[in-house]
DNA sequence: GGGTATGATTGCAG
DNA sequence: CTGCAATCATACCC
């Protein structure tokens, strides 16, 4: 082997570098003992070739089609082509097969999922407001909460937008780069050997390269994903009051329950659905002014006789409706003890209802007002003005009215059928100043109430 | 800007 | 899980 290397050496040497010396000193001595005939004859060959690759580049293009083409049409080159690539595909690139088949990237999946989850590579509308239903479910809702959500989604939609079209833009590009490698590869096959199954793994590498591009635009635009959301959330954190007309409501709610202020699940949704916020929030919302009412309940009197009063006024409303449409159903019906003209109660439109309230509770007023002694409303319209009511004994009366007008006191005035148990006051509360001496909690309507009673939390 | 009100959070107990 | 109590963080008001 040597020595044959050692020859071609000698060739080379003999025909490129004629006249120069590369093995040190300044003359090469002429070789000796292998010189002869043959040898010439292969020196002068390869001397040849060499030549013709020395100066391809002299050659015009036809010139160097025109061998090419020879060559394709050369006899032996289909068998020289094949087996050439059965050698290429034993050595090195047989190798590598292997790891062809890429298993599933984990990372890769997740991000997938991820941006299923937000809507961002799932089907074109449901996704992405789920998401952001979702996200506004984990936040909590308040009045404004629509004006943030449509901005969440709007922001959502331009992300996935971007996504979409970058998308499209590397897909494109890869397949227009794929079939450019194919077409290159096809006609390079002419001359070189590149089997089929080649030029397949090529396509794998160019996809696997692209997909790598894709992942790091599905990881951006996860990150995009995730600081909007979280923006989203942290506005959404912030604490914004709620409106009036909610807190209105919960108040209602609350000192007309004053007794067991814990509402049910039901009502707890229903108040929820009413005040335009979560249940968790009407749930918080109890939680936080049963403490604070209990802490100071001075401070609240104020605000519990307000709330009284509107309720009175509100629930009086129904109970002269009631009253009204039984009186018209029957004309007959004895009222005695309960009875009310009806011109005292056209407040809607033209008086307000704090006028309404001066009319009602002050001493002179023509309206006489009697109030069963047991509820929480009468305690706090009590202190109301200082005016004191009589508990005049109107549940025979009442209930000889009606169901109707049962359910109406009942409502307004915390009146219960059973109307001999003594409710809440604010001097019930426990030691501990808890209300669990009131009827068990989270059973709004009193386990007394009778069942066909119907309660104010959800008959609204 | 400071004080208060208020919605939310946390840690605990039952 | 619910509610309580304490606490935080922010909104709101003067």
């Amino acid at each position: 082997m040597m020595e044959e290397q050692a020859r071609i050496m000698q060739a080379l040497s003999g025909v490129t570098l004629a006249g120069h010396s590369v093995q040190g000193g300044m003359g090469l001595p002429p070789p000796h003992g292998h010189e002869g005939t043959d040898g010439d004859g292969r020196k002068q060959d390869i001397g040849d070739i060499l030549h013709q690759i020395m100066t391809i580049t002299d050659q015009s293009l036809d010139e160097a089609q025109a061998k090419k083409h020879g060559l394709n049409c050369h006899r032996m080159k289909p068998a020289l082509f094949s087996v050439l690539c059965e050698i290429k595909e034993k050595t090195g690139l047989s190798i590598r097969g292997a790891q062809e088949q890429d298993p599933p990237d984990p990372q890769l999946m997740r991000l997938d999922n991820m941006l299923l989850a937000e809507g961002v590579s799932g089907p074109e509308k449901g996704g992405g407001s789920a998401a952001a239903a979702a996200a506004a479910a984990a936040a909590g809702g308040g009045a404004d909460s629509s004006i943030e959500h449509s901005d969440y989604r709007a922001k959502l939609t331009q992300i996935r937008q971007i996504y979409h079209t970058e998308l499209e833009k590397y897909e494109q590009a890869c397949n227009e780069f794929t079939t450019h490698v194919m077409n290159l590869l096809r006609e390079q096959s002419r001359t070189r050997p590149i089997s089929p199954k080649e030029i397949e793994r090529m396509v794998g590498i160019i996809h696997r390269k692209f997909s790598s591009i894709q992942m790091q635009l599905k990881q951006s635009t996860c990150e995009a994903v995730m600081i909007l959301r979280s923006r989203f959330l942290d506005a959404r954190r912030k604490r914004r009051n709620f409106s009036k007309q909610a807190t209105e409501i919960l108040n209602e709610y609350f000192y007309s329950h004053l007794s067991n202020p814990y509402p049910s699940e039901e009502a707890k949704e229903e108040l929820a659905k009413k005040c335009s916020i979560t249940v968790s929030q009407v749930s918080n919302w109890f939680g936080n002014k049963r403490i604070r009412y209990k802490k100071n309940i001075g401070k609240f009197q104020e605000e519990a006789n307000l709330y009284a009063a509107k309720t009175a006024v509100t629930a009086t409303h129904a109970v002269a409706a009631a009253i009204h449409n039984s009186q018209a159903n029957s004309p007959t019906t004895p009222n005695s003890g309960f009875q009310m003209k009806d011109e005292e109660f056209q407040l809607d439109s033209a008086e307000s209802k704090n006028s309404l309230l001066t009319n009602m509770f002050t001493a002179g007023s023509s309206a006489s007002f009697s109030l069963p002694n047991s509820g929480d409303m009468f305690m706090n319209m009590q202190s109301l003005n200082g005016a004191s009511y009589q508990g005049a004994q109107v549940g025979d009366n009442v209930q000889s009215q009606g169901d109707t007008i049962r359910h109406a006191i009942s409502q307004t005035v915390g009146y219960n059928d059973g109307l001999r148990h003594p409710m809440y006051s604010p001097h019930s509360l426990n030691g501990n100043g808890g209300w669990h001496g009131a009827p068990t909690p989270s059973s709004v309507t009193s386990p007394n109430e009778g069942p066909g009673s119907v309660h104010s939390d959800t008959s609204n």
